[in-house]
DNA sequence: GTGAAAGCGCTAACAC
DNA sequence: GTGTTAGCGCTTTCAC
């Protein structure tokens, strides 16, 4: 074991300022009334035993970390990279700091991290995830936690239990307006393989503004992925045989990852974007307009989400919050040319 | 306020259990010997009280947090994302929880950054930045935290400070390897706007396997953008003027933000790639066989990478760790055709 | 097998 | 202004 050289503590600070551990506490923490010449003093010790006091036990004492905890379905999204980039901006301003996981869509992997940021007593936590443990977030929010939800409100009444969502009915809605304004009207809808709330507003959005326009969507017109990593054959064939039996003209893909299956599948079946199908995507990328063709997309401001919500955990409201952001469309080769 | 309903302490279950604190300590935390009805009746009491052990205080008593901080340059670059992937599988599946942050490529958000998880008392750290930043991380190891720099090896020695790295003069070699077997001699080089040592070494090695081949790659050959965000315009200027003077026909980004502005830079040229130009870039991801060429990528085992990083801290080793990653290739259409 | 008591490093009354 | 004292919620000797 190489010296595991101990660290200094408010004590040791105490000892070679020649005060006690209270003052070194008054200097350090609150601007209460020192003396210039304690203070200086006490920093002095301080910074030559290169002290750092720590949040933990300050923590300890306060009941609750100065931390926020971010549950993800997953990493493999640029949407959530966005989305904890607006969180730890607004964290660190305020010198807090985020915790991140990823459930990978279990519920149990979920509750265990959920559980274990309980026990580190984060000041919030903003999930993307809600269908199974919204219970274990109740209790937490009865515990005195912050907790905002991204992808839908919370079904449980709790003046601690908040939202920060995008408006997903709008974002159907825009989806139509959208293809229907380039001539299209035979639209098929890509879901994921899970019953999301966002999907099924999206859908709904568009549905309810077909019928809207006189154009009937029915269930025939959905397309379920079976996996997250589903093969995109049975995808490519639907459309392909949709696309020659002149049921299809357009696809509207309701989720990033549902997205790049989908233009993975058009990609595979030959047919041309946007000339034969249509390709309507959701949530924006980097590469997005460098792609042949470049994809048109919904699009949500997701770091500006991201930091709203930990804005909502920070200010600590006493009332329960709801807080939507409307879509926006970035329109690009696969929908017009 | 709204009632924030306490939260169950030890002290709570203890005295619903009708023993003492010490005994409930016991059978959650130890499996010491406790008499299997003491034990049932203390579980019952910690479930009816949904008590939660608080990790703060334990941490408090073994002098740390069961905790790692990851440090990031930002967190527009998808090679981050697997680097926290990999780290968080790793720390969760060891009940450890990551704390996230970037630094944005300022030196005194990152000292702070970097200060602040050292107060939250983090096992470990493992950063992608380093470099003026080393005597803060020098004095985190003295304190016992284990350190890993993604990006070098660490320049002073200290038997908690490691590295996980790619060997990046392989990477160099690889690529020009590769160019040189599709016939190209006469390579452009991606510099990112700051000096980094992975970029220093990624030039180095191609300039030395193009010397094996007889090849001079001189500095002339070699383009530093001017910014993160940088137009690409010059970039696109000097990639022209060169391909109609003869005097390039590849070019080698040595980062994933180089690549993406070189990609952009190349299609406002009107240039044909590869057919003119050839591109290889570095690192890897999900579209980039899809953009129009098809992208050709020197890849990293990022996810591995982050795992590796994660075990390291957990592991906590008594002596300094150098461990080395080699590159692979992903051969597309931005060099062959 | 179990409890009493000391203590992890800090903050917050309360005195003087 | 500054020190003394009593905790925050837990773990861990050390008795019995």
């Amino acid at each position: 074991m190489s010296t595991p050289s101990r660290r200094a503590t408010i004590a040791g600070v105490a000892k070679l300022a020649g005060v006690s551990t209270a003052t070194v506490s008054r200097v350090l923490s609150g601007g209460s009334a020192v003396s210039e010449s304690t203070r200086s003093r006490v920093t002095a010790a301080a910074d030559e035993l290169n002290y750092r006091p720590s949040e933990l036990t300050r923590a300890v004492f306060a009941g609750r970390s100065n931390t926020i905890g971010v549950l993800l379905a997953d990493m493999r999204n640029p949407y959530y990279i966005d989305l904890i980039d607006g969180v730890s901006r607004v964290a660190n301003d305020a010198g807090a700091l985020p915790y991140l996981a990823a459930g990978n869509r279990d519920a149990a992997t979920e509750r265990r991290l959920l559980t274990l940021m309980d026990s580190h007593r984060v000041r919030g936590v903003v999930t993307t995830v809600a269908n199974e443990i919204e219970d274990i977030i109740y209790g937490m929010a009865m515990a005195g936690t912050q907790c905002v939800f991204m992808t839908r409100d919370p079904s449980l009444e709790h003046p601690r239990m908040h939202s920060v969502r995008l408006n997903d009915l709008a974002a159907g809605r825009l989806a139509w307006e959208h293809l229907a304004s380039t001539g299209r009207r035979k639209v098929l809808v890509v879901q994921q393989w899970r019953d999301l709330r966002t999907v099924n507003d999206r859908t709904a959005g568009l549905v309810a503004a077909a019928r809207d326009d006189g154009v009937d969507i029915g269930e025939d017109r959905f397309f379920k992925l079976s996996a997250v990593d589903a093969l995109s054959v049975e995808l490519a064939a639907r459309v392909r045989h949709g696309f020659e039996s002149g049921e299809i003209d357009a696809v509207f893909s309701t989720t990033g990852i549902a997205t790049f299956r989908t233009y993975e599948a058009l990609a595979t079946t030959g047919l041309h974007m946007p000339g034969d199908v249509a390709l309507l995507g959701l949530d924006d990328f980097a590469w997005a307009q460098y792609l042949s063709p470049s994809l048109s997309v919904i699009t949500q401001p997701t770091v500006r989400m991201g930091e709203a919500a930990a804005e909502m955990i920070l200010e600590e409201p006493t009332t329960s919050q709801r807080l939507m952001f409307e879509p926006s469309i970035t329109i690009r080769d696969s929908t017009t040319l």
